[in-house]
DNA sequence: TCTTGAACCTATAGTGACTGTAGATATTAG
DNA sequence: CTAATATCTACAGTCACTATAGGTTCAAGA
């Protein structure tokens, strides 16, 4: 145990996510297996550090555990050219994209909808009736396909 | 079993969604028990049909289970004033909005990442470095919040 | 040295909204 | 009657964690 050895549980305030998630990441192949002190206990070090890092701030970007696990294996092959990196970034980008444009459409549909309630009974909201009318008769776009 | 009777299988083909969805409804109370053939196979009508339209439709609208089952029971009383029914829509649509906030800050954030691969080796992309940099000094926006 | 309390350990279940599978039974068309 | 299709139950898997229970280890203060 010399001083530089960094415990889970100051892992985790460092890399601002949960202890849990940590040992879930080690679970599932994402970082490696610590050594232990002699009590069983996980110690980390500078390279846990840095890998657990990527790995978060992936994360805070959207990429999936698998899409990491990819971008991981191939930064440890610095000699490598970048061409998958780039194909992994900006398929998930387009994801992104893809989600905007989802979210938009859905976005104009709830206002026009919450618009039209002209805040009566039940028996008589449009909000109501538009989620009942499966013929999409009163919808803009067609969020069915 | 009359000419009306209506199978799981019309029923899920008439929603647009899967045999098993529909199960799953009827397992989280979202969608009552029918009446089952000699054979035990389930039998639905209108009122079926009508409340599973209004499930998928809401669910296409990007309701959550819980919220259409707060709607559903809301509709069925058709006397109350639409106050309820008009906050769980707003709930929602700020939701949505929210969401479309967060994806686009992340759009810019991947497009500038992107935008600044050269195509040369790993050990030189500039996304790889990005990921790797959990200062966020590369950063536009404060994505771990 | 002893004690207390925080941090750590494993294992397991739960989240949301389904989807997929296995193995058995029912129905329908030819 | 037979063969193909549809349905039945029950359970596991998806994604990325999060929460809990019940136990052990560690560090600091008295
Ligand atoms: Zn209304
Ligand atoms: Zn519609
Ligand atoms: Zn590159
Ligand atoms: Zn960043």
């Amino acid at each position: 145990m010399t001083l530089r050895d960094i415990s889970i549980g100051r892992l985790a305030r460092d890399a601002g996510c949960k202890v849990q998630t940590i040992r879930y990441y080690e679970q599932i192949g994402l970082l490696p297996e610590p050594p232990r002190t002699a009590g069983n206990q996980r110690v980390y070090d500078k390279v846990h550090v840095k890998r657990l890092s990527f790995i978060r701030h992936s994360r805070e970007l959207g990429f999936s555990l698998d899409a990491i696990r990819e971008l991981l294996v191939l930064s440890d092959d610095p000699d490598q050219p970048c061409e998958t990196v780039d194909r992994v970034a900006k398929s998930h980008l387009s994801e992104v994209v893809e989600k905007i444009a989802r979210l938009t459409s859905l976005k104009s549909e709830l206002e026009r909808m919450v618009k039209q309630c002209k805040g009566g009974r039940i028996g008589a909201c449009r909000i109501i009736e538009v989620l009942a009318d499966h013929s999409h008769a009163h919808c803009l776009t067609d969020h069915s396909a």
